[in-house]
DNA sequence: GCTTGCATGTAACCGGTTACATGATTGT
DNA sequence: ACAATCATGTAACCGGTTACATGCAAGC
């Protein structure tokens, strides 16, 4: 799923300034895609072309201008077909666990290092996700996604405290893996 | 971490040729990390010129020749500093939590289906990683890894077996979300 | 005076995916 | 006969990240 549909799909929540939608990316979505003005802006920008979404400039006082967006009924369309014709997966890119594979080839403390740090990076999502949970203003399926961003992140610490001690004592036995075996 | 960097690290556990480094990428590290063809070649191409890897050209009956690959002393330092310097992450883009997210747009025929193929696609990997937990070949840090999949993948199942069934029965309830209140 | 927040953009770059091209051998 | 496995590559394309550029207002 691209950052123009994901805009799209933003604004077919409310109407929307870019800036704004960087927000709730951040916000909402932040703990399972990312996306930053240089994406968005254009992606903006094509929607409009395409005439899935108008554009407005509103004035303010105080304030900059800003073009706020709104979701033709073109846009809501194409919005809900790209919904339901995605396959539902997930892509992982984890630079942690490729360090946990070869933490044979890592000293001691720095793998230490990489631990901690991880799970300090997990515990401060972990409490985002604990505060999103509390509102009241979420649809079923958003508050479905937060308990399943929380189970997985709770899993994730867990496993890391539970083994740390004996990943730490005995990570330099390289053994011989063979990955000709079938697996 | 780039696909170039994770070739090496294969080749720091063994000389392979560039099929043989899909293989393991596809056997060890597919859980977390993905590579094809279009991106390992090249990437080979670069770490030779580079001098951190060298080729020799092996010719085998019955089989086309292939080009056997070899980490140099400086390879091997190389990939250490890029494995200690990492600083470890994740990066997450999940089609799966957009659906969720935008769950009140679906329809719920179209929601059970991304459920279930979802979970059946998680029960897949499970298994695989039940398969790996087994060999007795592993280092510490690949079980490690193996042990992190596995209860992430776990969790993730659980939370889409004990909430489907109330999901599906509201998912309907668009509510009225305020991302403008401080989350 | 400095930082933070609001607000919009662009251009270069990069890394990776997809699709295509080739070809022998082995197993069903 | 047909599919799968071994084996290497290229070229086009695409999507996203990074860094840069600008500017005003409010709060510390």
């Amino acid at each position: 799923m691209d950052i123009k549909t994901l805009c799209l799909g933003v604004l077919c929540l409310h109407d929307a300034s870019g800036y704004e939608i960087r927000r709730v990316f951040e916000q909402a979505f932040s703990h399972f895609h990312g996306a930053g003005y240089g994406s968005i802006y254009p992606a903006l920008d094509k929607l409009t072309a395409e005439g899935l979404v108008s554009c407005e400039l509103q004035h303010q006082d105080k304030r900059p201008d800003r073009k706020l967006f709104k979701v033709t009924p073109a846009g809501r369309e194409h919005f809900r077909q790209a919904l339901t014709q995605a396959l539902p997966g997930e892509k992982i890119r984890s630079d942690f666990l490729v360090q946990m594979f070869f933490a044979h080839l890592m000293g001691t403390h720095e793998l230490a290092d990489a631990l901690d740090r991880f799970e300090q990076e997990l515990e401060g999502k972990r409490i985002y996700l604990r505060s999103l949970i509390e509102r009241k203003d979420l649809t079923p399926g958003m508050r479905f996604g937060v308990e399943y961003g929380l189970a997985t992140v709770s899993a994730k610490l867990d496993v890391i405290r539970r083994r740390r001690g004996a990943l730490l004592e005995n990570h330099l036995d390289a053994g011989k893996v063979d990955f000709d075996a079938p697996l």
